[in-house]
DNA sequence: CTAGATTTGTTCGTATGTATC
DNA sequence: TGATACATACGAACAAATCTA
């Protein structure tokens, strides 16, 4: 049983997969890293015995994957591209789209994860990182304006990214960035979930002050503390959308925002009757 | 800016990629389930205004995320699958094989997540559960033979992976089957890692044991205190290969057993004469 | 800056295999 | 058993993009 690119079902492999099983397989005999890259089609065409649209099925699969992207032009062709989160973080959503998944379920992790990656980088944080985390809170206190909620969650978020980004362990960054993301998404959904906000912004600002300063110290128990106490905060007033999380999932808030597509297939298949 | 598919590089979006996130929009808009399915290829075709081989590539992108299966014959075609989690765990896999992880940042999460899911099963474990969580521990310990140490390894973290079905919480669950597929795979490639492996396996017997028996009382405390043991326990015998894991992590298991595969690419590009 | 070369991207047409009825 | 419907695969050709001279 060879297998591996598609196991949601247990069928008979198809070309294409063994194709890009067996490129991938090259990738890591060779350990090829990010530049490196692959034969042309035509070659690949020739030296599995296939043609060029069973090559291309195989290459799709491999930049569906993250791990190739192909370029046109002499010089182009499929170069080895060393996978960010995105491909993972997308499937993941792709996962939990047809799982329930509420907030509660989402902060048991959040609690854990988010003090031990605070903790994690400690005395790990260039003077370019405080800066950052620093214009962060300024731009999360002066924007305080009463306009703009979601901007204040997307700041408030984007403090926790940088963070995860100095963590040295990347499948706990990983995991953080991913929950992150999925708040941020939640946020453009809600549009307006206002109880009493002014004061959890407040509340929010000021932990991430003291976090910075206990950062500046490197007193780690500090650290751990007003993390943990942060995020048990945040676990209490997102009681508010308790429910429905994971029903938006599948399209990122990427190509949500912006215009507000509508499918085709929605168009077509409704109406049925165009003229 | 649509472009959700294949984010890791800003470019122009394929017309491939609009279509299949054009479908994804459909069935996020109708929240489709398992077993509905898509038009087939002829009515994509003029739906989209594309050739069978654009609207191939986009089903092709949805088939490698998990989200449809394609099948031949009538009454085939594309039916909309809910994806299980080897999609996503593939997609990490292929993130963290470019990233250096070692035995210590695994565990780092391992102590966390195992401990909580735990926590979070107890109360919720069948007779059916307990039974297959018996017949583990009983298979465990009667093939401890010097013969097959990976399959001890395999039994062992069966164990885990059952507790893991019975996580209420999909996030937890899909992490912590993520970390113990990793050591399952780490154990095929490191043949044999044999120090003291023999009180090593009793141990881990007998906490297993334990476990069981805290869950037939339902005792949360004690449940919590062992598997924080066992996991400190287990941290510190997976101290032999702290070193180099993340390198072989392209391809699972599965397709490495059996056959071992060399890549055609291989092959073709170190002899570069053939006969 | 234009022109050509190179390589991918897209399309059409056709043939094959396979599962259902 | 055969007919049908559908995905799978092949081959040739054209279009588009991009580097280089």
């Amino acid at each position: 049983m060879v297998q591996a690119s598609v196991p949601t079902s247990r069928r008979r492999p198809k070309l294409a997969e063994l194709i890009s099983d067996d490129i991938k397989r090259w990738i890591a005999s060779e350990s090829l890293g990010e530049g490196d890259r692959l034969p042309n089609e035509k070659a690949l065409m020739e030296l599995y015995g296939s043609a060029k649209a069973t090559v291309r099925e195989a290459l799709k699969i491999l930049e569906v994957e993250g791990l190739i992207t192909l370029k046109t032009g002499p010089k182009g062709g499929a170069v080895i591209n060393q996978p960010g989160m995105e491909p993972a973080s997308r499937m993941l959503r792709n996962f939990l789209h047809f799982q329930q998944l509420d907030g509660r379920q989402v902060y048991q992790l959040r609690k854990l994860l988010e003090v031990e990656l605070a903790v994690s980088v400690v005395g790990r944080l260039t003077e370019a990182d405080f800066q950052q985390l620093e214009a962060n809170i300024a731009a999360c206190s002066c924007c305080g304006g009463e306009e703009d909620h979601r901007r204040q969650r997307f700041l408030e978020l984007e403090f926790h990214q940088l963070l995860a980004r100095a963590c040295p362990n990347p499948l706990l960054a990983f995991m953080c960035q991913f929950l992150n993301d999925m708040l941020r998404d939640l946020v453009v959904i809600k549009k307006a979930y206002v109880p009493e906000r002014k004061q959890f912004d407040h509340a929010n600002q000021d932990y991430h002050r003291q976090l910075v300063e206990a950062y500046r110290t490197e007193d780690t128990q500090r650290v751990r503390r007003i993390m943990a106490e942060h995020m048990q905060d945040a676990e209490h007033h997102m009681s508010a959308l308790e429910a429905e999380m994971a029903a938006q999932m599948l399209i990122s808030s990427d190509s949500l925002s912006g215009h507000n597509h509508r499918s085709k297939l929605h168009d077509l298949l409704s109406e049925n009757a165009a003229p």
